[in-house]
DNA sequence: AAGCGGCGTAAAGCCTTTGTAAAGTCCTAA
DNA sequence: TTAGGACTTTACAAAGGCTTTACGCCGCTT
């Protein structure tokens, strides 16, 4: 998935239609401010960014996705029409990971599109898992093993770390106890216990306002949503 | 060690000078061929290649380099006077990492320089060499293999170092027990010992007051942060 | 409305994991 | 060979999470 913020409405549908006819998924938006709410429910494997915007231009965008946790790592690519020396070192030194001066081919796009997201994967291809999971204002980085509560961190014990893993690897799915047991506890036979209750009941303490976003489904089981 | 292969005397000066300034060790070539010599002998950081050459041209160089073992996954920036979309194409399809339109500024290629070998570092940070880490008051110059605390130079043993260079190579970060076995001791296999617990003991001992930055991840492993 | 079963929650004991001291083993240098 | 240092193992103590028990609440069924 990808993101790209701006302004220009030509230009936007032209980097939208360019890149999906080359079959990537790519969601396009007008200014950082609508796509913050965005990267909130997911994150995306490259952003592309205009420099010049009305309101927050793009090399502050950049600036605060290089911040924030679980974006700091995702590549960027900056395009500006502007082919000034200056802009360029400015979003290089950011650490933007390319940049594109308007105006720019179709073929020259798609291409450095291609040689950023093979050299992020090129790298990260280590990292066993690499799942990110955010939802409303609960982000999971597994790599780091840590969970963010409106981007604040939040200590969490292994099962309870686990439990909520498992429930928002599929949103809005239902988990009945007895799947929790076997996929956390490994244990397969009917075991009559409270234990997975009580953990969610310390996981939801622990998500403070947004324990709500584990729910219980009476009779069935868990879901988080 | 950043090599150069360009034909024209003048743009390899200035290239040698400017990068030489900025602190980077450099070494020039003027084909492919005398620089194949020198990556026997030692593999740089990063390879800066001009797309004319006479003999066998830059893409061509680029794709050797591509193939080889050795070289394939060190960055590599293209240079060309020739602006034609195609030419950059190629060179990023073929696996460039960037790619510089003759003439550019000084500052410009500097700043694109050193962003190549950022994501290059990001990313690869467990292996190679030149790596420099610092958290909190504890500094790691794996250079000089040495470890400071608050400016005060600790003495570390073989295993007490290596295990914390790994746990600094990747902040916050989980490494299982497992894993640090494999990585440090070497061993695959599943080992019942409470021999890393006990270099962990000492090499917090050894941190003194920052002995605090290495954390245990009850059920999983240590991490430092 | 009462009964029933499912769920939430607090508290306490259990039990696994981790910290640590001390003794033992291995290797290297004199 | 011996001394010293690094590394490993053992054994026990400490810590902390996990599980159980117990009880109250709530919604659904009859």
């Amino acid at each position: 998935m990808i993101y790209i913020v701006e302004d220009d409405i030509e230009v936007r549908e032209m980097e939208t239609y360019a890149l999906k006819s080359s079959g990537f998924d790519v969601m396009a938006f007008e200014c950082g401010k609508v796509m913050d709410e965005q990267v909130k429910t997911r994150v995306p494997d490259l952003f592309i960014l205009d420099i010049m915007l009305p309101g927050e231009d793009g090399l502050n965008i950049l600036k605060r996705l290089r911040v924030q946790e679980n974006t700091k790592d995702i590549p960027v690519i900056m395009l500006t029409a502007k082919g000034t020396e200056l802009d360029k070192v400015k979003g290089l030194d950011l650490g933007a990971d390319d940049y594109i001066a308007k105006p720019f081919g179709v073929l020259e796009f798609i291409s450095r599109v291609r040689a950023v997201l093979r050299r992020s994967e090129r790298n990260s291809s280590e990292s066993t898992e690499a799942l990110n999971l955010a939802l409303g204002g609960v982000t999971l980085d597994d790599q780091r093993r840590s969970v963010t509560v409106g981007g604040i961190a939040v200590e969490l014990t292994f099962k309870e770390y686990e439990l909520l893993k498992l429930l928002m690897s599929r949103p809005g799915t239902v988990f009945s106890r007895q799947q929790i047991l076997e996929k956390i506890w490994g244990v397969d036979f009917d075991m009559d216990t409270r234990t997975v209750d009580m953990h969610i009941k310390t996981l939801r303490q622990k998500l403070g306002v947004q324990g709500s976003i584990v729910q219980t489904v009476r009779n069935v089981g868990y879901k988080v949503q």
